[in-house]
RNA sequence: AGUCUUGUGGUGUAAAGGUAGCAUGCAACACUUUGAAUGUUGCGGUCUAGGUUCGAGUCCUAGCAAGAUGACCA
């Protein structure tokens, strides 16, 4: 009669869409996502809930996950973030596939993408000021104007877009353009600046370019480039998607799909580089890893296993409404996870003397005292027992109420890992207690 | 001519028209072996108003609320 019914385990939303994929063979049954931090700063709560995200559901469909740093923007970034990095999602217990991968590893095929839009008549070089083109851009609830660029033919273009790289130009004279619709309701079609001039050193290509690709024209082509089937990323993207899409489309490139799930907020933790950064920049803190800092660096600092974390992205769940969860949560499996794998000492830090007066004066027993009651394979350790012993001060107390289950007068406790104490104390003095 | 997304216990997340569940939190009780331990019990919820349906958290309509979006940042 009772069937045994198969226990669904519920699927969240990116779950849902995988699996319809994979139902359809979309990809061949491929998987594959990516994690794709910009190198500018540590990783913090919110990145680990990313990773997490992105390398177990890589994982649990038998999937890879690639890491690539999002460097596009000589000015802010660093090789030493990308160090950093690297680091934080190893000791947070994920490994990526291959080699550490850089957007700034496809400047060329960038490149050449920019010539093929601006070919197609897709793409042009704009000459106005960045004053100006803010201008035209109009308002969320009004049009955009068209620049008076935007009419150049496709040669002028080309030639102009070259001599940008060439490095003709200083940094703001020009920029390429995708030619899409200054009238859309979404302001990220108007017309979306896919390169701008930097005559700035990158920190992996140097001098080699003086152009840079912004991130609408280098995150998606990235993914497409890497074959990245399902390509994650917070909610502030979802006005980007109609462009994400619109690229692939005309290029003509792998239709990687972005989806967009909601970053995890927690109870008073900042998770704003940019704020972030003017803590360690300031001096406030000694550092990016300083244990006060929400850091995975700084939590690993401060003993956090590196389980409770990632327990913990994976409790705070996958949706997209905006949510705030709170620190009691961390809390709890940070002390559950350590339950589970620290050992126990003992320690006495306001002590109070016992005298055993019913134990021998000279003799010392050794008792085995287990390292972890939670861990039957944790072994024991030995700790000596004698006449006289050291308890703490607030485990005892001379009137106990009810609820005191410590030791009091007329009560019998047990000694972790030794004798029941039946306590019929006659004289007491603090610091010390005299005990029959 | 704005557009998009989202509303389920205090918090987070499930329930694919059919018993509103789980976790955390809080409370009470239990406990002679550390505990911020463990165990048991309890508290508490579908944004509002209509509609469709035998039946609505779920579908429809209208509201309301919150968030996102106006960088030569990502």
């Amino acid at each position: 009669m009772s069937n045994v019914e198969e226990t669904k385990t519920p699927l969240n939303f990116i779950e849902q869409i995988i699996e319809e994929d994979l139902k359809n063979g979309k990809h061949e049954g491929r998987v594959h996502t990516r994690f794709p931090p910009e190198p500018n700063g540590y990783l913090h709560i919110g990145h680990a809930k990313a990773i997490t995200v992105n390398f177990e559901l890589a994982q649990k469909y038998g999937g890879q996950t690639n890491l690539r740093m999002d460097d596009t923007n000589p000015t802010t970034e660093k090789t030493s973030y990308v160090e950093s990095i690297m680091n934080d999602i190893k000791w947070l217990g994920f490994e990526w596939s291959g080699e550490v991968l850089y957007a700034s590893d496809y400047f060329s095929e960038l490149y050449e993408f920019a010539l093929t839009l601006i070919r197609k008549g897709l793409a042009y070089v704009d000459d106005s000021t960045a004053d100006e083109i803010a201008e035209m851009k109009g308002e969320p609830t009004l049009p955009g104007k068209e620049s008076p660029y935007r009419s150049r033919s496709v040669e002028e273009s080309v030639d102009l877009f070259q001599r940008m790289r060439a490095g003709e130009f200083p940094d703001g004279a020009r920029v390429l353009r995708a030619k899409v619709d200054m009238t859309s309701p979404n302001m990220h079609m108007r017309d979306p600046i896919l390169y701008r001039i930097k005559h700035e050193d990158h920190h992996r290509t140097a001098g080699e370019w003086c152009i840079y690709p912004m991130y609408d024209f280098a995150h998606g082509q990235s993914d497409s480039l890497e074959g990245i089937t399902h390509s994650l990323c917070s909610l502030e993207f979802r006005h980007h998607r109609p462009l994400y899409d619109w690229l692939i489309e005309k290029l003509e490139i792998f239709p990687s799909r972005q989806i967009e799930f909601a970053r995890m907020n927690v109870a008073y933790m900042i998770t704003s580089k940019r704020k972030l950064r003017k803590l360690v920049e300031g001096n406030y803190v000694t550092g990016w890893d300083d244990p006060r800092m929400p850091t995975i660096a700084g939590m690993r600092r401060r003993g956090y296993p590196a389980a409770a974390i990632r327990e913990f992205c994976r409790r705070a769940g996958v949706a997209k409404r905006d949510n705030l969860i709170e620190i009691e949560l961390l809390e709890f499996l940070v002390r559950s996870e350590l339950n589970k794998q620290a050992n126990r000492v003992m320690a006495v830090l306001d002590p109070v003397k016992v005298v055993i007066t019913n134990y021998p004066e000279d003799k010392t027993e050794m008792l085995a005292v287990e390292n972890n009651p939670e861990d039957p394979d944790g072994g024991s350790r030995d700790v000596p027992f004698s006449r006289e012993i050291y308890i703490e001060k607030s485990d005892f107390m001379e009137d106990p109420p009810k609820k005191f289950f410590r030791m009091g007068p007329g009560r019998n406790v047990r000694l972790k890992g030794a004798y029941i104490l039946p306590v019929s104390y006659t004289h007491l003095t603090l610091p010390t207690k005299r005990i029959v």
